[in-house]
DNA sequence: ATGCAGTAGTTAGAAGTTATAACGGTAATG
DNA sequence: CATTACCGTTATAACTTCTAACTACTGCAT
């Protein structure tokens, strides 16, 4: 499906893919903000101005960047979903998955949830990705009965529009929400280095909080 | 103290907190990367190099702001936990006078715990400030004794170093870990807007987290 | 095959940016 | 009072994004 299309437009993909796996290059040395379509150009053998044909400017290329990250998150989470059988066990095998991913392409994981930069952030499509994500998460609590109320459910049970028309109970609303919010707690602080000068093992205290919220299912 | 030193050091400190102060407006407006020396020179009227007198870059000029911010999160953090008496109900003053500050401060926040910027980020005397935040969470915990045990308190109970001499037991240590990566998950993905288009009120949902690390503890 | 339209690339240039160099004036100090 | 250290200035180099104007190629229809 991604090679239909006359030669032109095939042409046309072929060169805006290079630019971005170049752009993704020069993110990984300098950051996001340090990303130049002079430099890429360049790079590429052609002068500055002609990758305007390409890319209307820098934000919508930063747009594209981020909406191809998300769309490889949401892979990478609901593939994990699917390939784990073992209900208890899915929640850990996606967590797993999402910091192996977030770990080999720490750029791509704050392009999407790190730091918004203004101009360049949020693209339509991005919201595609997101419920994606959060469907993978509710489809596996909502398996998982929950262990107890927590307060918090109550609130989610008339807000709970963010889940389109999944049918998990509130509960489950609950645990998909902290579930992601502890896994980037860890992730986000791991990746930005804040634990360097220390010793323990992120992927201790990552597991321990998986654990925590395996321990709010029942068993 | 910090008025001490002859006129002309008085000046020169004088000048440079202007520029700091510019530089917070500006990035409130732009984002951290849109800071520019020039247009800071130019809004105190003066021409762009005449900065260059007072920081020998930009990133020093960045590398102080981090400096200042953390040193802003250590003390909220430490007043909120001097100023409320009963331990039970210290990780909550902390928890929400943290998030009172993220969120009238954002940029600040993710100047220290946001996306790494390559060039500008972890200044020397910031481990100093990291340090306590730390003792102030260790020593919120370290008076709640934990409702149990965890696989994690036994790795941590080899790989302290990071909590300096604190007297802590392992499981203060793991609670003040998880309680520091859970505020962050909630309160960084607030701040980055990954909730707008929902519902619900992140309070609650930073409210739910709080207590599930009290519920760590004994009551 | 011919001719035309759309696309792709080029250079030139405006308006920014960081940062250095070289030069003046000023202010505190010995 | 003279010297030294500091402050601010302009000029410049080397970048950046992005627009404008022009050329050349490619593919399609007549």
């Amino acid at each position: 499906m991604t090679e239909s299309g006359n030669p032109r437009e095939r042409y046309r993909r072929q060169v805006r893919s290079e630019v971005k796996d170049l752009a993704w290059q020069q993110i990984a040395e300098t950051g996001a903000s340090g990303i130049s379509l002079n430099a890429i150009a360049k790079k590429m053998g052609m002068s500055g101005p002609a990758l305007y044909r390409y890319f209307a400017n820098r934000d919508e290329l930063m747009t594209d960047l981020i909406g191809d990250a998300y769309r490889e998150i949401a892979d990478v989470v609901s593939t994990a979903a699917a390939a784990e059988q073992d209900p208890a066990v899915k929640p850990a095998a996606i967590a797993h998955a999402l910091r192996r991913w977030a770990l080999a392409q720490p750029h791509r994981y704050f392009l999407v949830w790190g730091t918004p930069v203004p101009g360049y952030a949020a693209p339509p499509e991005t919201v595609h990705s997101a419920r994606r994500v959060m469907t993978a998460l509710l489809d596996t609590f909502e398996r998982l009965r929950a262990s107890d109320e927590r307060p918090l459910d109550e609130h989610l049970a008339t807000h709970r529009e963010w889940a389109g028309e999944h049918p998990a109970p509130p509960s489950a609303l609950r645990r998909a929400l902290t579930f992601w919010t502890r896994m980037h707690g860890v992730i986000s602080l791991e990746l930005a280095g804040q634990f360097t000068g220390t010793s323990f093992d992120p992927e201790q205290l990552f597991a321990e909080e998986v654990a925590a919220v395996l321990r709010e299912s029942e068993r």
